[in-house]
DNA sequence: CCTGCATTTAGACCGGCGGTCTAAGCGAGT
DNA sequence: ACTCGCTTAGACCGCCGGTCTAAATGCAGG
């Protein structure tokens, strides 16, 4: 009973970033080319130059080295983040504008740092790697529930859904949007892939309006 | 070399139903209370009475025996979906209003039969599930292109984006919708279950049609 | 009936997995 | 100098999906 005081990620987080590096650094390219269930600790421990011992001392399991990982490169994008007093203190219109901005910049972001796009991505398929980081995600989830909530009470967003209902449909269509993306983006050109990416925030958007804006053939 | 003449899988479907049970229904049990990786295959066929050997005469991995197990479950509904002449020869109103029933009538399904919505839930979180099934995966996703596409002839679903990606957007909204109501249902009653249901129709809906059709803050 | 070949079956075995545990190393306080 | 507690190494564990060998069995042709 060596790591109960401190807890193992307490002691990882003391850690010098370059030493934090001797672990993140083989994850990251293990996790990448392997998925989450794929990636194999022993590997990670050989090419790291460390022993079970103290990788264990550091992580309490293959989760908690998964969201390591992740959450340095997540750091940097914390601020991209819009509190709720930019979405409340303005109409409907600037609302969804800047929700389409911040798509924007996030875009950019994946574009040009691949590996955490990748690590994002291995989110989206597995379930256990969702389990692994299931704080940081529960509170991502939470924003989105706070910037819709926002939204309802301007009149952005409609209010005849469970707000929950809204916001897990919004992070699923986020992420299948961006999966579309990853998988066609290489047959697209710069700009076709431009314009694509404008007119696929609708996709996002519209089922989020009040009904009173769309006129569907149903109603 | 004793497996290649006919494929594992051709043997297996010949084998009399019964005897197909003799595997599916502990597999069913693993499947549905420990998901597609963590069920044990050595565990299925201990329950099964089986030997390894004859377990990979019958089914190449793991894979195809959580393949055959959804199947069988699977094989009611074949007859549920509409055919794409069904989708052409009305105009948008009765193409939503056919799509909307089929969603009642799949949601009947699901709640009738819990082994089978475990199953298909399963398929939605575990990647390596999906890897295992993706040719009649594929096959449900082609349909529904079909289906887009009928829709876009009669002007009841959207060109102005690339077929599969609302394709895509379709399906992982269904999954995301069907995901919400799994975890959200004990608390509902059947009545507002039921209202709700048809409510969150609109979810799939409105992100698929034309944007003639919607008047969003930001066109 | 026997013989000989191909298919089917049983289960020991394999490498690798995530995770645990024991015992040695080591450094600060007295 | 000696202890005591934190740190470290790596052998070890049970289990995994999957392979392999060798015995059992089915089944022609004679």
């Amino acid at each position: 009973m060596s790591s109960s005081s401190p807890s193992a990620r307490a002691r990882f987080l003391d850690l010098d970033p370059q030493e934090r590096a001797l672990w993140l650094d083989p994850a990251e390219g293990e996790f990448t080319t392997h998925g989450f269930e794929g990636a194999s600790l022993n590997r990670i421990i050989a090419a790291a130059g460390e022993s079970k011992g103290r990788t264990y001392h550091y992580f309490s399991n293959k989760g908690a080295l998964f969201r390591a990982t992740l959450e340095r490169r997540l750091a940097p994008l914390a601020d991209l983040m819009p509190t709720v007093d930019d979405l409340t203190t303005s109409d409907a219109r600037a609302f969804w504008q800047t929700l389409a901005g911040l798509c924007l910049r996030l875009t950019e972001c994946f574009q040009q740092d691949t590996r955490l796009a990748a690590l994002i991505r291995t989110l989206h398929r597995e379930i256990a790697a969702q389990e692994a980081v299931a704080a940081p995600l529960n509170a991502f989830r939470a924003q989105i529930g706070a910037a819709l909530q926002a939204g309802q009470t301007i009149g952005a967003v409609r209010d005849d859904l469970p707000l929950s209902m809204l916001s897990d449909v919004a992070l699923d269509l986020l992420i299948s949007i961006d999966r579309w993306f990853a998988h066609h983006a290489a047959a697209l050109s710069e700009g076709e892939e431009a314009a694509l990416s404008r007119r696929a925030f609708s996709l996002l958007m519209t089922p989020l309006l009040p009904p009173s804006q769309t006129q569907g053939p149903l109603s």
